[in-house]
DNA sequence: GCCAACGTTGGC
DNA sequence: GCCAACGTTGGC
């Protein structure tokens, strides 16, 4: 099993959606980085669990826990030129796009924040941490995604 | 709102 | 293939 932290912007969609929304379930459509999409596409598996990371917000923090439901298929959003995730170069012919379905299994009681992440020395490695780091969908390795549960205890 | 870091685009 | 210009991300 592989774990990851996903991205989100909580202005556009944070946890308590995901908390509020059917089943706890929700897509993760709108990557638009190959190299997530690479993630998403590859590695991401069923079962696979997903740190969630409130991006742009107050405060910066990892707020819960995710398990994908459903491997990569194809985001059709792309396609849609009302969607915010609109890209005027794909095609039906050319969907470069991909997402993948989650469900929260659990929302933190205390968000980790970033300054709290930056404290704990198992995770100077972690990517959220590095400097200029943006990629929406990121590895986690095991021992970086036990140490992080561990803060939530 | 500022700005550093990064990814993408496009001229050559 | 290089690289400058531009747009985006995201912490602060």
């Amino acid at each position: 099993m592989n774990h990851w932290l996903f991205k989100t912007e909580p202005d556009l969609f944070s946890i308590d959606d995901l908390a509020r929304a059917p089943g706890r379930k929700t897509s993760w459509e709108g990557v638009r980085n190959y190299q997530a999409r690479n993630f998403l596409r590859d590695q991401v598996h069923r079962g696979d669990l997903v740190l969630l990371y409130h991006s742009n917000a107050n405060p910066t923090a990892i707020v819960g826990l995710c398990e994908i439901t459903r491997e990569a298929y194809p985001d059709r959003t792309a396609l849609d030129p009302s969607s915010r995730y609109h890209d005027p170069k794909a095609s039906e012919a050319n969907l470069p796009w991909v997402m993948v379905d989650l469900r929260l299994k659990e929302q933190f009681v205390r968000p980790l924040t970033l300054a709290e992440l930056r404290m704990n020395k198992l995770l100077v490695d972690l990517e959220l941490l590095r400097k200029g780091s943006r990629l929406s969908i990121q590895p986690v390795t095991e021992r970086q995604f036990k140490a992080i549960l561990a803060m939530t205890r």
